[in-house]
DNA sequence: CCGGGGATTATCT
DNA sequence: GATAATCCCCGGC
């Protein structure tokens, strides 16, 4: 396997990259400890027009400033004040284009990632959902400025899975209802059938 | 299986 | 002081 490169990530179409993201390898190296999964569910948030979005009409703060930073770079941030959210930065410097992660199949070091979670078991639960990601990978708020070409945090191309358009699913965005008439917007994109993706489709 | 509500605190106004 | 790109548990069917 070899990582995404960064022109993957300096694609103009945040939409296209959530996309090709679905079926990526994310590997952790945190303390020491190996972790990975394969991503099966994405959101886009897209550069300055999005009201969903943290960067929505250009707004930069301390929080949100990697969102700004080079194609590839990871952004991280404390979500209900307890979830640490993982997002990959898209396009170029100075344009916010971001897609969050939020789901991903557990691959290797499942054990530490059920010490990290606190579950006995491996079930659905260990990495479904934005949140657990973030905790299942060893994942917080001071990765946030990595370059996903570092060791710490990286994306690898799975040459092996190979998805084809009528695997992959779409839909709204989840949690972003105060956004209006952005949160109907088809953000949102899964592995049909996958039994990590975060919720069910909505019709 | 599904919906409601509490947890918990960084962040912004 | 209010909000939040969420999660978990509980109760009802």
């Amino acid at each position: 396997m070899k990582k995404l490169p960064l022109k993957f990530y300096q694609h103009k179409d945040v939409l296209h990259i959530a996309r090709q993201l679905l079926g990526k390898i994310v590997v952790t190296n945190i303390d020491g400890i190996f972790t990975s999964g394969r991503i099966v569910e994405t959101e886009a948030y897209v550069a300055l027009t999005d009201k969903a979005s943290h960067s929505f009409n250009g707004k930069r703060t301390a929080r949100n400033e990697h969102m700004y930073a080079p194609a590839g770079t990871a952004y991280v941030y404390i979500c209900y004040g307890m979830h640490q959210m993982l997002n990959v930065v898209t396009n170029s410097k100075n344009i916010p284009d971001a897609v969050l992660i939020r789901a991903v199949e557990p691959l290797l070091g499942i054990d530490d990632m059920l010490k990290r979670t606190g579950k006995v078991k491996l079930d659905n639960t260990l990495t479904k959902g934005p949140g657990n990601v973030g905790k299942a990978l060893g994942i917080n708020k001071s990765h946030s400025g990595l370059l996903l070409l570092d060791d710490m945090i990286s994306i690898y191309e799975d040459k092996a899975s190979k998805l084809s358009d009528d695997q992959i699913g779409a839909s709204k965005r989840i949690g972003v209802e105060s956004a209006g008439a952005d949160a109907l917007l088809p953000y949102r994109f899964y592995i049909r059938g996958n039994k990590y993706v975060s919720a069910r489709p909505v019709r």
